[in-house]
DNA sequence: ATGCATGTTAATATAATATATAGACACGCC
DNA sequence: GGCGTGTCTATATATTATATTAACATGCAT
């Protein structure tokens, strides 16, 4: 139906979270997951794909837990939703290697689609967590 | 994962097909689907949306079937697509009444989904069944 | 060295949604 | 009155999203 999932929106805060709160080194899972009341199982999920993709870093051992890795101003919030979401290619042809589609290249339709995806990617790239932050967002 | 789902692409499918094949008068639902390889009774259940919103006429009886109501350049295909999907509205609570939502009207996240929601709007606003037509694009 | 508080990984369960099918019915021309 | 069409409601199946479980790995503090 063409959403946003719930784990887009969940990564979003939970990067708004960091950026809030860890001027004092890593931030625990649990902790945050008390304060967003998102599961901590289910953060766990959305945290190892920020992870991956570098996004946050992680220390283990006690007084460990997640930090940022660039300064809030150089997230566009398009990399974090795309992240969690596994792509924001509205169909999937466009996510798909270019030779797994035989008609790929000559295909009349993908450039509407490869055009949705730009001007979405344009739009979220505009935006960054610093933005948020400064807007006052809190939920997501 | 924000994707455009298969029936909003059927949808589109359909309507590119009413408007290369109804100079003669109504088609049936039946023609279609075979040109289309689109299960007949899945196609009736996109068929009665597209109804609903009066993107098509039907006639029963004997030579009954589906015919366009406009012009092919008068079909911005958000709209199809719209209709198809159950709206293009990003995240949920753009789509509920104002009401529904304790804190919408001082919420500060709906601002940034507003914003993906109308140029996402504007995007697919712009291009028509005819433009579609023009460009040759036969699959969607 | 040990223990505990953290993160990591893989597997599974549940819920929601998308996709597809089935069957009975309504209409209208011939 | 019969056949070819559309219409409606209910159900089945597949896929994806959401959430949970359990076993494991790491590193600091003592």
């Amino acid at each position: 139906m063409m959403r946003i999932s719930t784990k887009g929106r969940y990564a979003l805060r939970i990067m708004l979270d960091l950026a809030q709160n860890d001027d004092l080194g890593p931030v625990a899972l649990r902790e945050i997951s008390e304060r967003q009341n998102i599961t901590p199982k289910y953060m766990e999920s959305i945290m190892s794909m920020l992870l991956r993709d570098k996004l946050v870093q992680s220390l283990r051992g006690k007084a460990g837990g997640y930090q940022l890795t660039r300064k809030p101003e150089e997230y566009p919030i398009y990399e974090i939703l795309s992240c969690a979401e596994g792509g924001l290619a509205p169909v999937h042809c466009l996510a798909m290697e270019e030779n797994e589609c035989p008609i790929r290249k000559t295909c009349l339709t993908i450039p509407v689609w490869e055009g949705l995806h730009q001007v979405i990617k344009d739009y979220l790239s505009g935006i960054t967590l610093k933005t948020l932050i400064e807007q006052g967002v809190n939920c997501v």
